[in-house]
DNA sequence: TTTT
DNA sequence: TTTT
């Protein structure tokens, strides 16, 4: 039962977000980040680059902020957890998609970033709550206590 | 250029590891670990467990240690990055499967630890530079510095 | 404004937590964990051991369960923030104690691990709310959402 | 002995690097970083800031990318260990300090950053080992294998 | 598909 | 496929 479930990313997205909404209005972001990281061959010598692409899931509030700031090129933080989901293809065959359900983001500066003043920082579960109370995204802001910890 | 690609897994061994040598020796190590999270259902007040697999691929030092001492039911802390390789089906459709490469493993208490007095903790670049020096797979040591940061 | 500020730490209690209520009647968890690595000595070629001792804090749920299933010598994973706190001494010098405030708390198995069944997991903002609308402490439950993530 | 002491930050530098040399020639980066989260306040519903101050401490090929490329107000990243030294003051009395060695940084993007083409990202360990191999700190190329990972 |  |  005991358990860790985290990934950190870094890194650049490749296209703008597409965010769609269920039924009930909840919204869904996704797109792909590039995490690039350099090595040198041992046998040539020359430097090399390794870039990964990365799934990207957003829900609800992360999602909406994620629709107004983010674009392609954008440089993000994103805090998630890994899920795999399996689907059928077309053929009938059981395939596998592993996305990172990100629980927390953070923009970064660079230049493929928002011009509209972004929010820098926001977590899925401080918009969670305030969304749910005030029917409005206010990112930055969190209902949690007085106390800030 | 700049990025970060990090996983941070607890969970247990559904299997035994998968142990396989390249030709020059090079041991990779395949397993997957369960991570479970508890929620309560809001509408049936339920609590619920969702499970979640991910594959995990070791190389070399850390491989054998893994072959060694982890098996089925096994708890293990393992730090790495996210890499999704493509192969082709026999439909010859593309395929991906998204595996978390790790570089740092700890061994966790608990019922399906080792009997046999398992290395609690290691580090593949340890390991990497340890058995090229030594010829043996000596976990537990580094051969960094005097310092140890 | 952008920041991350994370901490994740797996160690053993140095002593049982030491737990104490505000006016309010909030628990507040203090104990120590140390964390150890090995290297070996460039020089002599020994293998030397380095442990590192880190003052945790825990409020409300989180401190509560600390209180009745932590005790010295249990291995734990704590994820949380760095804070750092100044206060005066007696001879007026202001003086500085960082901590890591814990939000999320997994109970590993081992040597040191409570005998009454313990619950592995438990979140801070999880138990926050269970808190509050239900009186008690009921760890490793969620009252988020029908869908997990 | 199994632990895992892992730091995560993203903040920005409150003054410019201070970078000293050890006897060997070792190079020392010290510097401090601010992040900085919002909450709203439960009673009185104001926003509200809290920013923590961070001690890092970057060694040998991280120190001296530190010293090029790192002024204040530039926004990094920081993968490192917690380590708390103790030291006596001029009374005699026994002091801690907590500080954040780091061992990988990313320079992101941003207000503060360099105008010289920094490198985005460098290991320690990478450095070490580059460093020891060429005399000169080559960063942004690892040396480890023909497989990068 | 990104970024430097 | 694990674990509690």
């Amino acid at each position: 039962m005991a358990g860790v479930n985290k990934v950190i990313l870094i890194g650049n997205l490749g296209r703008d977000p597409e965010v769609r909404h269920l039924e009930n209005g909840t919204a869904v972001a996704s797109f792909s980040i590039a995490t690039t990281e350099s090595y040198k061959d041992r046998n040539t010598g020359e430097r090399k680059d390794i870039t990964d692409w990365h799934n990207i899931v957003l829900w609800r509030g992360l999602a909406e902020i994620a629709e107004k700031f983010l674009k392609k090129g954008s440089q993000v933080y994103i805090e998630g957890k890994l899920k795999t989901r399996s689907w059928e293809d077309k053929d009938g065959n059981t395939r596998y998609t592993t996305e990172v359900v990100g629980d927390n983001m953070t923009m970064l500066g660079g230049r493929g970033s928002a011009e509209n003043a972004p929010p820098p920082q926001a977590s899925g579960d401080q918009l969670r709550e305030t969304a749910s109370e005030t029917g409005t995204i206010d990112q930055n802001s969190e209902e949690i206590d007085d106390l800030p910890f």
